[in-house]
DNA sequence: GGTATATAGTTGTAGATACAACTATATGAG
DNA sequence: CTCATATAGTTGTATCTACAACTATATACC
């Protein structure tokens, strides 16, 4: 995060604020923000395996084995071998689980609230669809190996 | 980071994967990427005290203090005391660090190179502006006690 | 069937970061 | 001057994360 208001520095105050945020909203939870993001994740498409997970949020499959190893501990989630592909397990949400999904939403729609206070509509959905593209950009920058691709 | 695209994701994705970019980039030097981040604010104003690079950075004066120690120690920077106060340590950049500083901006300038790929002039000044009005949002909303604010 | 290769998930390890609690120095009220 | 308070910086600790190397299971080719 360079050090005038470059886009760089930016985007990891907003992350960073961000996790204090859902830190201080969820400071009664058993589990952190690491967990709870991809608890999260689960909410949208339950029963996905790690892998799908992972790709889900665009995490590394080491970090999301530790965090359903949490959520798992805590009671959030239930995992089940694929009976046919005994490699994969797929992720099932618990009541404990489900009892939480409200309180998350509540907390990501004032957070996305908060960051967007004085912006028009149309600048809303602007941010959102730069964010998107630059996010793009990032991952297949990535993929590539971090080599600029023609164009 | 939200499981649909969420601003919350796509801002983890970038952080993230930036973070990996400049480690990639930067794998034969012997700070990481959170001390380069520091040393390249002090490019920019050479002589800040801790808590104004910490300031600069909108970074916990913790994480400030240990990034500075792991510079002193690789030999990038040099501090020293304040002459009438004795509480404040001046942090000033050695050959070493000033012989570092244009692959940094390079690797900076081609960051946000590939964030923007496929954005028009316009659009580059739309996200820079929304971002930085975001990240504004975001630190009142964490001096307020993370409380919403009227308006 | 048996071996090479691919895929899902785990473990070891290291770095970045924040918060709480601490030390050291300075300032201000009496 | 002295004690209360404020400020700069440090240390203890915990969490999140990625990469490298690993295990276990499955598929494909012979």
């Amino acid at each position: 995060m360079p050090s005038p208001k470059s886009i760089g520095k930016m985007v990891s105050v907003i992350h960073r604020y961000g996790h204090s945020y859902f830190d201080h909203e969820f400071s009664d939870l058993d589990i952190g923000h690491g967990p709870r993001n991809f608890l999260a994740a689960l909410f949208c498409r339950e029963g996905m395996t790690q892998d799908e997970l992972s790709e889900s949020l665009m995490m590394d499959k080491t970090t999301t084995a530790r965090a359903v190893k949490q959520l798992v501990q805590a009671g959030y989630v239930l995992r089940k071998r694929d009976e046919d592909d005994h490699r994969y397990y797929h992720l099932y949400l618990t009541d404990k689980a489900r009892d939480l999904a409200p309180r998350i939403w509540d907390a990501r729609s004032k957070w996305t609230e908060v960051l967007s206070k004085g912006f028009t509509e149309e600048e809303k959905e602007l941010i959102y669809i730069f964010l998107d593209r630059a996010a793009d950009n990032a991952a297949k920058f990535r993929e590539e190996g971090f080599k600029l691709s023609p164009g």
